[in-house]
DNA sequence: CTCGATCTATATCGAACCAATATAGGCCTC
DNA sequence: GAGGCCTATATTGGTTCGATATAGATCGAG
């Protein structure tokens, strides 16, 4: 699942500009799953072009650089749907505040309190976000649905047990 | 969060090799939040070894190759816990699966099916891992209660919801 | 009305990182 | 005793990220 599969999938959706994909992620909710930078987009626009995958129209536009809207092709469909049949990689996950918890016992108790309140009011954000967020296929639903059932999970689970390791009383398991 | 922090993370826990940190990640249910490859490992350990962050003692084996075990030093721990006093990078999530959801309208529904099959076995086995990982300090109980309960949101959530896209039906929004 | 901030938009570079592969002996099972 | 898995280090090629550069548009605050 590299970044030139997750920009033909996009592109199903209809035509964009490469700063129109990566806004994708941050306005549509896909963020929380998958993502890409700049750095890695537009090469792989590069790229899909030379392969016919995707095709491209310059929207010319004087004193400014040229627009380039891409499109996916008959042929970038095919690849496209082609690699979802295919066996999908794992997921991967990573979370420098969860590592950081690990080792809460070496740092002091407002460091822990205040890394708690800054991924809350991460998590709530992207919380708000994920419920705003429409759904324009069956699809899109459960994935919303997903996402908000997930940061709810980590929200209320945070908020019932930060106070076990916030202060540094022996652990209680459950 | 780079490799080089994770892996001094991993050495306050005790001297290991490179390998074993790899292994840390599997078997102590770390790779839920965490992950890094040998080939980021390896390196990252010879410079941090040039940086005196950890010490080397290698193990001569003859007829192998030599066993390095690392120790972290007090200057290597020094600089861990100044970057986790430093703000943490933001929560990176690369799921394939989810993706693929967002165009199950056109797929094939048995191949939407197979892979909600893969994706909860997936999850119930990851499940098994952290319910059976023992926690030494209260980080590792909080980071353990918080798998625990990301998975079973999970898989909660896809086993009421999976109805909604391996049926073409018009989309339920709840 | 102008200054700074933010947005649209493309692009590149170096550093970081992953996946795969090579090597190699030991151990266990069938 | 053959094949497969485990320990263990290491490299390489390709992918990806994060930061930065450029540059005009737009818009709110002062």
């Amino acid at each position: 699942m590299d970044v030139r599969t997750i920009c033909l999938g996009i592109l199903t959706r209809g035509e964009a500009t490469g700063y129109e994909i990566k806004k994708t992620f941050e306005d549509d909710g896909y963020q929380h799953f998958v993502e890409a930078s700049f750095g890695s987009i537009y090469p792989a626009l590069n790229r899909l072009t030379d392969e016919r995958l995707v095709s491209v129209r310059s929207e010319v536009q004087d004193k400014r650089p040229d627009r380039k809207v891409y499109s996916i092709t008959p042929a970038g469909r095919a690849v496209f749907l082609g690699s979802l049949m295919k066996p999908l990689p794992e997921d991967r996950h990573r979370s420098p505040f969860v590592f950081a918890m690990l080792f809460s016992h070496l740092l002091p108790p407002e460091r822990v309190s205040a890394m708690m309140n800054v991924y809350i009011a991460q998590s709530e954000e992207k919380l708000v976000q994920v419920r705003n967020g429409e759904a324009r296929n069956p699809g899109e639903a459960f994935v919303n649905g997903l996402g908000r059932a997930i940061y709810e999970t980590v929200l209320n689970y945070i908020r019932t047990h930060r106070a076990d390791v916030e202060t540094q009383k022996a652990q209680a398991a459950e």
